[in-house]
DNA sequence: ATTCTCACA
DNA sequence: TGTGAGCA
């Protein structure tokens, strides 16, 4: 009986296709231990180890033109170093991975939220926020494509954040993106009134502030902040043809009776 | 069942 | 860097 096996056998044996096998031959990585009679490739177990180091360096992302250099040529070190560098790669990854994980996590976490508040009123504690500027805007002006592609490189994967509206009542708004640390500018902590809802046409939301501002009147808040209108246009992936916006001001209560 | 080649992502 | 189809 003979000890060596057929390519399909080979290919079961470590789970590739026969095509991957003759790929690694024609690219000179693994030659058969000989050729039988009938054309057929011959594999001993020689080869099922040189095919399994093969396979090893191709999940580590080595191009199969490179291991024919390193299983000639590469020492201990440089395997080490190999290692490493892929290890960097793993981690990475990993990375965008946990950050994708993150986002999905917020986006269900946003949607839920909307689906049992949306258009109504509510007082939002906030703690200090950060933001950087993003865009300066005229207030009749509409965000139109080109003003975004001359920023673009200043963010990247713009429709998954929360883009804010911050107008200080002036002509200009100015457009913002939350940052982690201290950046361009902050926002006070304290008691924000909260409304969000679905917009479908540009007038709506003209409605919408003027509500905002009406119901902050019924309730002798006093406006004490800029307007900031929170556009979150990931959330339209749940309703197509709408933007979801939510709308804040930072209060003081009258009712609460405050000295002065 | 295997080989080769070619077109195709 | 492979895969799939058709052929001998």
């Amino acid at each position: 009986m003979k000890s060596e096996i057929t390519i399909s056998e080979l290919a079961k044996l470590m789970n590739v296709s026969v095509h991957q096998i003759r790929y690694f031959e024609e690219k000179g990585v693994l030659w058969p231990a000989y050729t039988d009679n009938n054309q057929y490739r011959m594999y001993d177990i020689e080869q099922v180890y040189q095919l399994s180091h093969i396979l090893l360096l191709r999940k580590l992302g080595v191009s199969v033109q490179s291991i024919n250099d390193c299983m000639t040529s590469y020492s201990a070190d440089q395997y080490r170093q190999l290692l490493h560098h892929s290890l960097r790669e793993v981690d990475a990854e990993l990375l965008r991975l946990k950050e994708l994980q993150h986002f999905i996590k917020k986006v269900l976490h946003e949607q839920q939220n909307f689906n049992s508040q949306s258009n109504h009123y509510q007082i939002k504690r906030r703690d200090t926020t950060y933001f950087a500027r993003w865009i300066e805007m005229d207030s009749h002006n509409k965000l139109n494509a080109k003003l975004l592609a001359e920023q673009a490189k200043r963010v990247p994967n713009l429709f998954e954040s929360d883009i804010h509206y911050i107008s200080d009542g002036s002509s200009t708004i100015t457009l913002c993106l939350e940052t982690q640390g201290p950046g361009d500018f902050s926002l006070p902590g304290g008691n924000y009134l909260s409304m969000q809802s679905l917009i479908h046409e540009d007038d709506e939301l003209e409605q919408m502030i003027e509500q905002l501002y009406d119901y902050a009147a019924t309730q002798s808040y006093t406006i004490t902040g800029p307007l900031i209108l929170i556009e979150r246009s990931y959330l339209s992936l749940f309703s197509k043809n709408g933007l979801h916006y939510e709308l804040q001001f930072l209060i003081e209560s009258a009712a609460k009776g405050e000295p002065s």
